[in-house]
DNA sequence: GTCAATATGGAATTTTCATTCCAAATAGAA
DNA sequence: TTCTATTTGGAATGAAAATTCCATATTGAC
């Protein structure tokens, strides 16, 4: 062996374990350094798994994951794999804890840590929300709709407009024809004025409601052009021009909201909507 | 062997298992009795022993660990040593149970609902993941180096674009001065070159990475320009240029994940640092 | 391009481990 | 007590896993 590791090189446990991959990284060869990502990427999988199963999803061979442990000073894989191992045993403190063990008179970090804090807690409720307030009924013919349609038009502005960014991200991955309205104001009526009858919309609006938005979709129902809405009211604008909408609110941290919860949301009628097209056998 | 038991009665999660051995540890002979309550008091002990040294600490023969294993309907010990093992992967099991039992709705019955309570449940999972993975510390160190700059630039590409594109529409609502860079690729790097010493850039990335965003980091790293960081992996090309990086996985669903826990961090950045400028009073 | 050094794949080997088996012990019934 | 059924300990076995080894491939220096 090139390098002779003392006792004291050898990390003794997963952190000094990752900084010591981390630092060494760069100067690892392909292989290796194919192990390092995969194991710091998926560390339970190390914990639980065996060297060959390990190797075959990481895509290297058993002997390269021996190298690989004994590279950082441990005899061999099985020795590397205690230390995942103990990651596990100790469960590690949540947020929570530390923000606690911080020093009491370092007013600064815990008022930053305490906004996180809230933040999570708050998609969370939010979350908790969502999963009441959704009608599983009205999803399936949400689904329906979009899953029919020739062309998906997304629309959203603004606070929404991130939601249907990431829609139209992964129907593109998904080989869903859409078309994300939105982008810039003087196109979008050129847009959806290609829109015909075989074609649906998916429309975001949150309070304060984007005017654009509403009247596109008005536009769209008056063409008989079917528009499935998520809002986080039932008195918003966009709801009587839609066949089926979603009443979505956010739960806030100190009167600002995040769009966690309108994100799974999203993610989740987007995979359905691609999952009844591969079933329907008309995948494009 | 006595008990015929069929598959339906062979515990298939720790919480079955658990009842089970409950129900029956009155009726169980000394050694296997021994065993029931070493398994119920050192479940982490019985994921990652091997049965000589779970035996061993047990104090009973490995043949007798074998025997309490297919008492309970399993082949071997190795089949019980599955759900011990399982129970440790999913850090909380049980949301899609509490989702199901705290929902008026079915969601279960119907395929898109199956998909909606998934990726709920995954959303779920994630923020409990980053409740934990990001530390206080370094959130501090970067609401401050952030907070710190004249304009602070957003760089995301595809995937990651929506959090960037959700941050600006904050930053801009909390008069934060900020830059989007990401929205089409001609005009990026003018946008970059205008960026001076007293600026600072948040980038995020996730896998597959855009070589872009981490170019482009690279490039203010080497102006002295601080970057802050958020990607799904230490392996991240972003993570070497950035002065603080935050590691943060989304959990799947059917390989898909959503943006919810990101998005949570993102908005609790945000606001920490928008709280941060208030009180330094050069709010904007 | 040539050579040396290093890295890699994959088969061979060795070690470790779970399981099986059988003899001995124990508990329970008559 | 005596007989039987069940439980237990511990060695033997066989399977599975980690590790080693060697031939081949790749990289880097000159």
């Amino acid at each position: 062996m090139a390098t002779v590791e003392t006792t004291a090189d050898i990390p003794q446990d997963f952190d000094a374990l990752k900084a010591a991959i981390l630092e060494r990284k760069a100067q690892l060869p392909k292989r290796l350094r194919q192990v390092a990502a995969y194991a710091l990427d998926n560390p339970d999988e190390i914990a639980f798994g065996t060297a060959a199963s390990i190797a075959t999803s990481a895509d290297v061979q058993p002997s390269t994951l021996v190298r690989f442990a004994q590279h950082f000073g441990f005899e061999g894989f099985s020795s590397l794999q205690l230390i995942f191992r103990a990651r596990l045993r100790e469960r590690t403190p949540g947020y929570e804890d530390r923000l606690r063990a911080l020093s009491a008179n370092d007013h600064s970090k815990l008022e930053s840590g305490s906004i996180f804090n809230g933040f999570v807690a708050a998609a969370h409720r939010s979350l908790d929300n969502i999963a009441t307030s959704v009608d599983p009924d009205a999803f399936e013919r949400a689904v329906n709709i979009l899953a029919g349609a020739e062309t998906i038009y997304l629309i959203a502005k603004r606070r929404s407009y991130p939601i249907s960014s990431y829609m139209a991200y992964a129907f593109g991955k998904l080989k869903v024809r859409h078309q994300l309205v939105g982008t810039s104001a003087g196109i979008d009526d050129d847009m959806l004025a290609m829109a015909g009858k075989n074609d649906a919309a998916f429309a975001v609006s949150f309070s304060p409601y984007a005017s654009e938005s509403a009247n596109q979709a008005r536009l769209l129902a008056s063409r008989k052009i079917p528009v499935v809405s998520l809002t986080d009211s039932a008195f918003s604008p966009l709801a009587e021009s839609s066949k089926v909408w979603f009443e979505l609110v956010e739960a806030d941290h100190a009167g600002f909201r995040s769009l966690s919860a309108s994100m799974a949301f999203a993610m989740a009628l987007t995979v359905a909507i691609a999952e009844k097209r591969r079933r329907l056998g008309d995948g494009g």
